[in-house]
DNA sequence: GCTAAATCTCTTAGTGGCTAAGATATATAT
DNA sequence: ATATATATCTTAGCCACTAAGAGATTTAGC
């Protein structure tokens, strides 16, 4: 197998292990909802914020792709469970900020405890250099899929027949 | 800071770095799904027919989480779409194959290649060695996060006082 | 300053995918 | 042969979602 070619494969292999463990995470998130009793969308906007701190409703709307009526829906419901408050902006009355209630959200933390347990046991085998170049690649690795993000959704924009054409790669053949 | 200090915090970035990305990666595929035109379900399970080819109904409603007969209403959904087809078993006339339709569904695998194309991109800045290292990660993290989802799965069964005490990281402070 | 347009959240009606329970068909065990 | 187990489908009812628009507040134009 020639250099290049090795390459190719490579690339391949990794393509499909990616895909298989982020469906794998997709998984582990709905295990977490079901257990905790909560929606799905309702555990991911308690995912956005942690990552992203207090937001208001529409920010929640603009990065779920939910509506903002669907997102009412989901701060009432995690209101109710004490997961989480509105806040009015004092500045500009019509928005509503969201902050979690720390002591309710750890509630929620413990269904990730068996995750981080297994990536601690992962992370073990690595060096601080590997997981530097890991490090590395997770951030562009964002970076890449929320580009991707982007441009799909400006191809819901274009007509149809208008789309630059996307050139299909073979579906892999059934193993 | 300290080398194990280092190290700590190395581990704590990384954590945040892959959620955030795990968590657009989820986005990405709700995206597609709605360029598409399908349910969020329906995209799953077109995607574990990809990674896993001919399966049962049965396989799909275990690995989805669904109940057979949320998967039925995915089945028909898909087939009415002309996405995949039902296959009885001869050996066992009970089972339903389900197998996907190559032509068809190469119209969804277009709406991968935004994300194809951009993940090419960062690929293109590792070296084999790299490469392959991101390969042992992905596929060890892999088995890590199906076996947190097992373990998850396991404390449903265990009443909540019976439950291995878990102990909490302290939730990350807003930045 | 006052009116019009824009922005942000919430409300309402209606839709669709989900669960739970059980029906149907086929296979296996006693 | 009968009973039990397995695999999928059916049905009724529920709940989160969308689309459309109302209400409240801010910003822009004159």
């Amino acid at each position: 197998m020639s250099r290049t070619k090795a390459r190719a494969a490579l690339l391949q292999e990794l393509e499909a292990a990616m895909r298989r463990s982020s469906a794998q995470g997709v998984l582990y998130g709905q295990t977490v909802a079901n257990v905790a009793g909560i929606a799905n969308s309702d555990l991911e906007c308690m995912d956005i914020l942690y990552l992203e701190g207090r937001v208001t409703a529409g920010r929640l709307a603009e990065v779920t792709g939910l509506t903002t009526g669907a997102i009412t829906g989901v701060i009432d419901r995690l209101e109710k469970a004490g997961l989480v408050r509105r806040e009015r902006d004092e500045a500009d009355r019509r928005k509503v900020f969201i902050a979690v209630v720390p002591e309710a959200a750890m509630k929620i933390g413990q269904f990730y405890v068996p995750m981080q347990q297994a990536m601690e046991k992962v992370f073990a085998g690595y060096s601080e250099e590997e997981l530097r170049l890991l490090l590395r690649f997770a951030n562009e690795g964002y970076k890449g899929v929320l580009a991707a993000t982007e441009a799909l959704k400006s191809l819901l924009d274009t007509p149809p027949e208008k789309r630059p054409d996307l050139k299909l790669k073979k579906l892999r053949p059934n193993p």
